[in-house]
DNA sequence: CGGATTGTTGAGTGGGTTCAATTAAAGTGG
DNA sequence: CCACTTTAATTGAACCCACTCAACAATCCG
């Protein structure tokens, strides 16, 4: 963290080409980050909006439940990411979100944002395309849960997990923290856990994935995404987009 | 239509409160409307986006196909909806989008639709409105797919779409047209076309659906809404939001 | 050291799948 | 207008993936 780039503005140089007046504004959001503990609810489902929040480190999810206590999480939030950025525009949330680890974040009130958003074009246009992202990330989950047998889904998740990881620098040698539990991917799967740990077993017995106090490790990445049917592309991490 | 407000300003009337100048500029875009035949693919997984699209009549929708042919369908595009606003930020789509009934669609180009956005702050505001809902919507179909029993799923489906028809005036008497075939339902809930089937027969039989020549009644709304736990808040139809 | 999570494994069950046959409805062309 | 084909929907039978319930191991933590 110290001495390089923040992730918030090292994840939004994928979205826009980032001037150094825009770096130093994004640069700023970060050092004020706040610590919360894992397990702590930021925003809960039908609350007013109040806050944008990025998270600098850390994990943290989007969850919804339904009345009889079947709980489904519908995004990670990794650092870098900007979440509900767009509060001024709807009501009440229809989501809560929580750390899923230790984390630290920054929270920016709605008038900070506007101003942000105006003044600094290039960063605009970067949160545009991290909300389109996240509602890209959104539609593959849904094929992964209709569509993808549970071991091509935990293997996808995965996949996923290592490639936004790697585009922030949270990676190394295909090794990386997941910092939560099995029900938790339960939860992204809609599986039971039961189940997730029966996968992870022949995940492990394959050779693809090695997983051990909070640390994964992805073999051989390409036979991964091979099971997963991981294809990237829906990330839009491609080199920076120009307007063309 | 002859005579009435469109689809799209009736929509878009739940996200801002548009004045005279703003309806004007959303009528003619309805006018300029094209028809296409059911089954139509209007954009493909991976092509550069180069159109704005509205639909004005008819139902489209978003899907993605696994490399083993596997489809799943990710929303569903109803009259006076937008789609891939935001064309200019992303280099390709993730998904292909196809019309499953006989349509008539409008589309603008990038210049267009930027001109607009700068021009009617009230319709940009209700655009982010809509893919800030579009958003919404994906949520609720991962806790669907992920966490509601197949019969569940299928009431909550229904409870939505009669929820979004109603909202632009497409039902009478919580009846409407449902105008696709069981295997478009199958791909959005990740089940078989036979299980559809089952559980279609399942609801008709309590009595709370009644389907055929693709129009669906829903007799006892309350009590569909109970079995499915549909809340519709997630949709953000509620009265006109102000910015407070 | 005891208490609480978290993960693993077994046994039995069930929701949903596949395969297949049948009916019904909707085009299509001579 | 009717036979022919195609598409859509329904139903049965057998199977299997994943679930629940339950016991147990391992780890963490105060």
């Amino acid at each position: 963290m110290t001495d390089q780039e923040s992730k918030l503005t090292r994840r939004l140089r994928y979205g826009a080409d980032l001037q150094q007046a825009d770096v130093e504004r994004l640069e700023k959001i970060s050092t004020s980050a706040l610590f919360f503990e894992a397990h702590t609810d930021l925003v809960r489902q039908l609350d007013p909006p109040r806050h944008v929040h990025v998270l600098v480190e850390g994990v943290a999810c989007r969850y919804k439940v339904l009345p009889n206590g079947r709980r489904s999480i519908v995004a990670f939030i990794l650092p870098g990411d900007f979440c509900d950025l767009h509060m001024t525009i709807l009501r009440h949330f229809d989501y809560s979100i929580c750390t899923l680890a230790d984390s630290r974040i920054a929270r920016l009130n709605g008038g900070e944002v506007d101003m942000m958003l105006a003044t600094f074009p290039a960063i605009n246009r970067a949160c545009w395309w991290s909300t389109l992202v996240d509602e890209a990330v959104l539609r593959e989950w849904l094929v992964t849960v209709g569509r993808r047998t549970s071991e091509e889904a935990l293997a996808h998740l995965f996949c996923e997990l290592y490639t936004r990881l790697n585009a922030v620098g949270l990676t190394q040698d295909h090794v990386f923290r997941l910092p939560f539990t099995q029900t938790t991917l339960a939860d992204v799967l809609g599986i039971s856990t039961v189940h997730v740990s029966r996968v992870l077993t022949s995940l492990r017995s394959s050779g693809l994935v090695e997983l051990q106090d909070r640390l994964i490790k992805l073999p051989d990445f390409p036979a991964l995404c091979d099971l997963a049917m991981f294809d990237a592309t829906y990330l839009h991490l491609g080199r920076r987009n120009g307007s063309r």
